[in-house]
DNA sequence: TATGAGAACTTGTACGAACAAGCCAGCGCC
DNA sequence: GGCGCTGGCTTGTTCGTACAAGTTCTCATA
């Protein structure tokens, strides 16, 4: 059973990406969309929360709630896993483990995965039959098994984890940035050695806040970009410096 | 008067960055925070909310919240503008406008901005005394003269046009991606041509909705990252394709 | 015509209640 | 000991009400 709130926030959604509601036009009042949907205020506003986080539409005390864009925003598994983004959007994808082997963790992996070992993983994904994405993942040590037992050309390995372990990646920390391709890099992606990629760094937990794995995903420039809506009150992205104070 | 739930955010929040909850460990129950607060539990719920988006918890029906993390996150304003967010972290930060001039608008700024000519303004800014962004930003044309009148060298575009013609920037969409320095980048940040950049594309609009800039941001890899964190149901950042379709 | 006060409208905050749905520990059974 | 089930606890959803606070439009006045 879906709930009210989110089949009052699906319609809407709807209705502006369809055009109903233009970008820049107001929504009709709170308290009659409630009357429409035969709902109280409270279940609207908070249908349009939904809206609000997603930065479909901004909304102030006193003015009715606007129109700022088209644009879907995704889930939080296609931002999560590739396979499920690509998919989600009609890429042909692929995916190939070259490297896989246990370690010692590094005391940076140790603090944030704490395990003493990991499994590390290198593996090479592609999209429309380019390769753009190079992914080294650190997992925690409990996860070495059911990570062990996947192919190694695993389209999923999010899906395939929940499928044979019932994981779930519930939280993930995201850090962004730019970084030079190196030799091995250059290598993978097909392009040359200082080349631009686009860094994610990441870590990945479960719902009660467990560590999984950390990851070092580095993309093609030009094959990928990330999007992010904001406002004030709201704002999901932030900045953060980088090693300037280390440098000479 | 700030409101009620929001106190109560501030001091969950204030005791989670303290130590007082651990990562990893529960929250009181929603009851509980509602009966020591002497508030509502939809109140209590409200403040637990903003925690949620701030990424600090996580939450799930039928269990109590958990602290995920302690990193404490920035104000949209902190996002937008590089003067308020280098303050806010006691950073030294400077800027400069090389140079400005009125142009006609491209068809990809017309459409995003809805007005024929633009000010295309070139500005550098530095962080501890290093050139570290280039930012090419082109503002419709109703805010020519505002933007015209700021000093060269001015620190905060943001304040001083709120100052001036209170102006405030509401609503952003940000793509992130990385590129390679060309000559002008290059010699202007103090890079090899070709060194990986990471580069922010966003437009800006007001509280009604109406764009008041787009901008080109490139930051000197290494100087500057992006950081979100995200949750099933909750995701701000998301995964765009470039333009491989495009490619031969 | 321009301007300012005010009314009407709209969103934000807060309360209280009730039920649904999921989690977890403890209990009893095998 | 191990297993499954149940009952209590906890969060999720929804309703209804009331008032605060901000916006917008109207209308009277200068």
């Amino acid at each position: 059973m879906v709930a009210r709130y989110e089949r009052i926030a699906d319609e809407l959604r709807d209705e502006i990406l369809a055009g109903v509601h233009e970008v820049g036009s107001q929504l009709p009042s709170e308290a009659e969309l409630a009357a429409r949907h035969a709902a109280a205020r409270g279940t609207v506003r908070q249908a349009l929360a939904v809206l609000v986080a997603e930065g479909l539409i901004g909304s102030r005390q006193g003015a009715r709630s606007i129109v700022l864009g088209r644009a879907r925003s995704q889930s939080f598994a296609e931002l999560h896993s590739f396979a499920q983004w690509a998919r989600a959007n009609g890429y042909r994808f692929g995916g190939q483990v070259l490297a896989q082997r246990r370690r010692r963790a590094t005391a940076a992996e140790s603090a944030r995965l704490g395990t003493e070992e990991v499994l590390d993983v290198l593996r090479v994904r592609s999209l429309e039959d380019e390769p753009v994405l190079v992914e080294r993942t650190a997992y925690a040590s409990w996860m070495t098994e059911a990570v062990e037992a996947l192919p190694p050309d695993c389209e999923s390995v999010t899906e395939a984890l929940y499928d044979s372990v019932g994981l779930v990646f519930a939280y993930g920390e995201h850090l962004i940035d730019a970084v030079a391709a190196g030799a091995r890099d250059a290598r993978l992606l097909g392009v040359r050695r200082g080349s631009p990629l686009l860094r994610q760094r990441r870590i990945t937990t479960t719902h009660e806040g467990r560590p999984v794995e950390c990851s070092d995903d580095r993309y093609r420039a030009g094959s990928v970009a990330f999007s992010v809506r904001n406002s004030i009150g709201a704002n999901p992205l932030i900045r953060q410096a980088g090693d300037l104070r280390s440098r000479p």
